[in-house]
RNA sequence: GUGCCUGUAGCUCAACCGGAUAGAGCUUCUGACUUCGGAUCAGAAGGUUGGGGGUUCGAAUCCCUCCAGGCACGCCA
């Protein structure tokens, strides 16, 4: 199925080889109303390149532009803007496409790739804190998006799991450990030992040489030491678990940093061999001297003790996605700060001739109200499951005041998919790249741009069909003209008050947004849709009586209804939230 | 010191990689209902896009410079 805006930029192209001009300009949604549905300033383009009159040229197009039956007379506006409007006719015509099409017009891209992409990351032995909403978040959403569209997925957690934290948990164990708090709370008592050992390692040099030692021994293969890693592995990963059903996130790969333990020695060899390290001072070193970005800022694969480091991990981390899982592209959905050490292990995967395309998908941080790093009072990191847990918490109280009747049951289901909704919806409507600033207020808030906004209109319009009863629900998804044996029904879509006609092109528009996603990783133009769907349907909801109207306005609406219902479910599908029946 | 990112209404944020008079929400003010869920809708007010230069038909967007904040800069991850 084919986009008004991919039509109309066909036929415009069809319109400048007519009249003997190249190729120009884009084709757009219109910047304001007033100007239609879509414009393009390919006359302005053509006009700079040649030095001709914009306007002038712009008349030209129009004369060579075949219309067909999709929009009224072009216009010419402004230093040379075409203007195009669509005639209702073809914008029911496409409504009607659309109600048959489970993909709701979205069309499937033309290039598949295999992706991977990397996002989440906790590390064992730490507790999610809020730190990893983001990433969590946002590379779930963007995996389930160009999954939707028709790309290779696969999803890859690299846990942190081979650090050098692993000495003091391993020493802390050992000295520190109380067994019954382990069984309460296991990654608690992990956190604990952890930092108490910390602490002492700080004061004291001998217990950091023990820690070291402990280290030495598991990367040795002691086996003792690496029954005590495997627990700690095994117990954190509950952790994460719990939160990612929480979340409803999955991966389908969960390769940690110790998945790569034995590749490293091959790695520093072989760029060793290849010239593009060198020693230096004792350690094995990458220098770019051809980047000035990084002409002094070397990386450091192999340290001076012949211990390896974390860029060691992601360059072999690199090739096995390339080599292994036969990856096109690799994107990894990683915080601000580790920009730098990206651009130089992108910058050794190319001098080793790795055509795949590499992305770091940059985003700020959570700040707190106080604008600083969001952190609990006593300075400590947010753990991700007391938040998300508060999220649901908030969200029941407001259902208890709004929709006291509902079952305990379906309050806890839908205060699940409310409160869980509201922290991810918050973060991705949000320019990935700025800081935002977490506030339970706003995220949960019944008004603007939130999550359960959305919810709630897609809620109204369930309340509707349940209002109507299942005919009227068979007629809708049937697609509009089924016989329901008691009610005589529409067989054309009817758009004539302005609020229909309105809805109808915000609902045609869902396939253009989705794949635009993709363009700069920004689900935010997806929420910014959303949104803007809700309010049309709300206007229309206002104007429009839709269960007391007469046919064929009644059939017409039910099916308006009825799509943006499904675009509602799909498009926060997107982004990993889901809707409630009832809120 | 060097590099990267950010700076838009009182507040929180948009603006589709150069387009028309910079848009929403929150807040404030004014209207609409014995509601198909008012958990709503319609309208008003609110701006020198951090400052200053430049590029051109046209700049929040590109270039230069300054200011403010954040982050990062061989042997942590």
């Amino acid at each position: 199925m084919e986009t008004f805006q991919s039509l109309l930029a066909k036929k415009l192209s069809e319109a400048l080889a007519n009249a003997g001009l190249p190729a120009a300009g884009e084709l757009t949604p219109a910047s304001d109303p007033r100007f239609g549905d879509y414009q393009t300033n390919a006359a302005l383009v053509l006009g700079k390149q040649r030095g001709e009159n914009p306007r002038a040229l712009a008349e030209q197009i129009v004369a060579q532009f075949e219309a067909g039956d999709a929009c009224e007379l072009l216009v010419v506006a402004g230093a040379g803007f075409i203007n195009f409007t669509l005639r209702p006719e073809a914008v029911a015509q496409k409504t009607m496409e659309l109600l048959r099409d489970d993909r709701l017009g979205v069309a499937e891209t033309r290039s598949p790739r295999r992706i991977v992409i990397d996002f989440g990351s906790p590390n064992v032995a730490k507790p999610m804190h809020v730190g990893h909403i983001r990433s969590t978040v946002l590379g779930d959403a963007l995996a389930r998006i160009a999954q939707f569209l028709g790309h290779d997925v696969i999803r890859d957690n690299h846990i942190g799991d081979w650090g050098t934290q692993f000495g003091m948990v391993i020493y802390g164990w050992k000295n520190l450990l109380d067994r019954g708090a382990l069984q309460r709370n296991p990654l608690a008592e992990i956190v604990r030992i952890y930092k108490e050992t910390n602490q002492r390692a700080n004061d004291h040099p001998t217990v950091r040489e023990a820690c070291r030692q402990e280290l030495v021994r598991l990367q040795a293969g002691d086996k003792e030491n690496n029954d005590i890693w495997n627990e700690c592995v095994a117990l954190s990963m509950q952790d994460f678990e719990h939160v990612y059903k929480l979340l409803d996130v999955h991966y389908d790969l969960q390769c940690g940093e110790s998945f790569y333990h034995d590749r490293l020695p091959g790695v520093v060899e072989r760029l060793l061999q290849s010239g593009i390290a060198e020693i230096s001072e004792g350690a094995v070193v990458v220098f770019f001297p051809d980047d000035p970005e990084l002409a002094d800022r070397p990386l450091i694969i192999r340290k001076r003790d012949g211990g390896f480091n974390y860029a060691t991990t992601d360059l072999a981390t690199v090739d096995y996605r390339v080599n292994d899982l036969k990856a096109d592209s690799i994107w990894y959905v990683v915080g601000a700060p580790q920009t730098l050490h990206f651009k130089q292990i992108f910058q050794i995967a190319r001098r080793e001739g790795y055509a795949t395309d590499l992305c770091h998908i940059v985003f700020g941080s959570i700040l707190g109200e106080d604008r600083k790093l969001m952190k609990t009072r006593s300075g400590e990191n947010v753990p991700l499951r007391d938040l998300l847990e508060e999220a649901c918490k908030r969200a029941r109280k407001i259902i208890e005041e709004k929709n006291p009747q509902l079952s305990e049951d379906e309050k806890t289901d839908i205060a699940e998919k409310i409160g869980i909704g509201a922290v991810k919806y918050a973060d991705l409507s949000q320019y990935r790249m700025t800081d935002y600033i977490f506030s339970w207020e706003k995220m949960l808030s019944l008004h603007g741009n939130t999550a359960p906004y959305l919810q709630n209109a897609y809620v109204r319009i369930r309340s509707i069909f349940r209002k109507a009863g299942e005919a009227a629900i068979a007629t809708s998804l049937g697609g509009v003209g089924k016989k329901t044996g008691h009610r005589p029904v529409a067989t054309e879509l009817t758009l004539t008050h302005p609020a229909e006609i309105n809805l109808a092109k915000r609902l045609c528009q869902f396939a253009e947004v989705v794949p635009q996603v993709m363009n700069d990783f920004r689900p935010n133009i997806l929420t910014n849709y959303l949104f803007e769907l809700a309010n049309s349907f709300h206007t229309f909801y206002e104007a429009c009586p839709v269960l007391k109207s007469d046919e064929p306005a009644r059939s017409s609406r039910l099916a308006l209804c009825d799509l943006s219902a499904r675009v509602l479910q799909r498009g926060l599908g997107l982004l990993g939230i889901k809707v409630p029946e009832r809120m």
